[in-house]
DNA sequence: ACTGAGAACTGGACGGTCCAGTACTATGTT
DNA sequence: AACATAGTACTGGACCGTCCAGTTCTCAGT
């Protein structure tokens, strides 16, 4: 088993430090300085590591956009086939709504957004795959879906994001305002869940 | 007739270049010196009228807010009562998306969330009044078309959040993560503005 | 197991830059 | 005269990124 060497030690430091004070303070409010300090590394060791605060911001947040990913694509994949289409969707809601609206990710989605112009590859690799990877997985569900006469989503694209936002945009929207990143409860967001599946169950429903 | 006096005048070219600049550059990269340059006033002058520059920002978006939601309040008052539900909430969803996404309400919106933990009362003016209003508005009209038998919305405000979400949250998400604030032609929004308000009828036509 | 070389790290100082906000004098306006 | 403004220099502070002298770690070669 290969032990972890100093430098790699350092490095994981590092980047625990950065994201803890990235996340807390945003990119223009997070200094180098309080990453050394947080992560117990002298700055000329972020430095070693990492070629100055724009590119130890990008790596923080795309590694933590990826770990979001995979997270996404386990739920979205553990949609089960039942017969009861209604209740799957349901379940499926619930998740995702519990999920997104982690306050990491809260939070997280609104610093790329206050970022856009400074960081627009960020952004670009956040929406490809936060909502947009999603998008394109529940698509292929709905169009499967759609072909054996279990749904009416002859526009499986649309009907994914419709799904999305019916579930997600109320809390979401709300949260990106708030200081407080979740202010609701999970039963609250569970009932925007099944709210949202409601309605996309009238328009889209067998 | 009132004369305008001199500060004034100057007052509203300091708030005329504020705009201008803490649209463009955001309030962190905004400076004191290029509002001054651009109101073509010195800097002195600037600080005769704002205290500082939290001061300064909050009263522009402030007013900006205002002005949004003047606009928001005449759409949805237009809504005409007609026997065609349908074809008037579509009107309507075509009117709320291009209004809402103008460049500048959108950038307007980046900015606010990106400087939520600065200024959590501006973002909550915001929310009040941007979208809170419009909900409160619409539930309103919802609520009559409701009692009158034409919609079946017994959750008004419910009704109102998912009526405006599935007009606006696919071009308003993206547009959140892209440089170029509105990606997206007349056509293709008024087509999600149609989609979305088919959704709804189908959840609570009748 | 020992050693020596080189890499990595520390801690602190520091230059350079940016910028909010102030001070001060001269000029213009009412 | 009384007040507002221009113009400009200045202060104070934050912070990125660099530098350097001295220390600690790692690991290959013996």
């Amino acid at each position: 088993m290969e032990i972890e060497g100093r430098s790699a030690r350092k490095r994981r430091a590092i980047v625990e430090a950065a994201r803890t004070v990235f996340l807390r303070s945003g990119y223009a409010g997070a200094s180098m300085d309080e990453v050394a300090a947080l992560a117990e590394v002298s700055k000329q060791t972020v430095y070693k590591h990492f070629a100055d605060k724009e590119r130890l911001f990008t790596e923080i947040i795309v590694g933590d956009i990826k770990t979001t990913e995979e997270r996404s694509d386990e739920i979205i994949e553990s949609l089960p086939a039942s017969d009861d289409i209604d209740g799957d969707l349901r379940a499926l809601g619930r998740q995702i709504v519990v999920n997104v609206m982690q306050p990491r990710l809260v939070r997280l989605r609104r610093i790329i957004i206050g970022e856009v112009d400074r960081f627009p590859d960020v952004a670009r690799t956040w929406f490809d795959s936060a909502p947009g990877r999603s998008y394109a997985m529940l698509a292929d569900r709905f169009g499967t879906l759609h072909s054996r006469g279990l749904l009416h989503t002859p526009d499986p694209m649309l009907a994914a994001q419709h799904f999305l936002w019916l579930v997600l945009s109320i809390p979401m929207n709300k949260a990106m305002f708030e200081v407080d990143e979740n202010p609701f409860t999970p039963e609250e967001l569970e009932r925007f869940a099944d709210e949202g599946v409601r309605v996309f169950m009238a328009a889209y429903g067998r």
